[in-house]
DNA sequence: CGATAATTGTTGGAACTCCACCAATATAAT
DNA sequence: ATTATATTGGTGGAGTTCCAACAATTATCG
């Protein structure tokens, strides 16, 4: 009988009940993305996080850190790590806040700022290349859906 | 002039461009899939990376690890040691490929396909409240959008 | 055939993130 | 006011992942 090829041992890996999971679908775009991003932005050493901590300080200047780990679901630790390392790069700098002792205040750096002003244009450059096989509402429908998937606007 | 209460140094956070992002949006709902995920098989130790490959492994009996870190976009290297975890909580198995003695056959151990059949339903109860807020209709568009971003499927 | 290139599993090192815990500070309760 | 509880930034340790390099094996090509 003719059924599947004898010869070579596994023609298509079989996905299981995988495609039909949400969240296997949502890791394997993230990690497409992830990808593009960081090769995209590979000369400044910018990740997601980064440029995220980056544009979120810059629409929020004196931003606190716990601030920015609730509004990137990050760890308060993480965010430690994340803000040493732009402010080594002399990004961002750190002050401390008047109205609460513990707290920092984070802003951008003239420099902080410039590189946003070099960023922004690969970074439009990569959604592009992301969504470019996808109609205009599509696009929509699928930002609005990913949205109602974590309701952590608190 | 009452226009930005003075008092509270902080209402709400700015996100800026972020939320037109779909790399932002992805992240975010990945996040939380991820923390549902994890907690809600926190007893087995299971996370998004293990359970797929057990699912893979059981789908395909006797899959290599390359193919494994092809079909889940991982390195190499990651699924040794994805690979040993599993091994060493007796799920999986490695055996030398007859057909090709650079490769391990990996195949699921009797644990592992009885874990699999308790991890099953809480996989599904867990994918149930991911979609919650979701129509069907849109559930559906939202998996054939994200396949749009990752043709990846050589 | 025989040389060259590609693939496989593995190791070692680095990056990123989380968790548990801590001291300082702020807020709430009594 | 005093006490008890929250929150904040931070440290140390662990888990997950990637990249670069390697030996063994297989595939390709002259």
């Amino acid at each position: 009988m003719a059924g599947t090829d004898r010869k070579s041992p596994r023609n298509r890996t079989d996905y299981g009940l995988l495609p039909g999971l949400l969240g296997y679908q949502v890791r394997q775009a993230q990690i497409a993305i992830f990808r593009d991003f960081t090769t995209s932005l590979a000369d400044h050493g910018m990740t997601p996080t980064l440029f995220g901590t980056l544009v979120l300080i810059e629409a929020n200047p004196g931003l606190k850190q716990a601030d920015l780990a609730r509004a990137l679901q990050l760890d308060r630790s993480t965010v430690v790590t994340v803000i040493d390392t732009l402010e080594h790069r002399d990004l961002v700098a750190r002050k401390r806040a008047v109205d609460d002792r513990r707290s920092n205040a984070v802003t951008l750096t003239r420099a902080g700022e410039r590189i946003l002003v070099e960023l922004k244009p690969l970074v439009t450059e990569h959604e592009a290349r992301m969504v470019r096989d996808l109609g205009a509402d599509e696009r929509t429908a699928l930002v609005a859906a990913l949205g109602k998937i974590f309701p952590d606007r608190r």
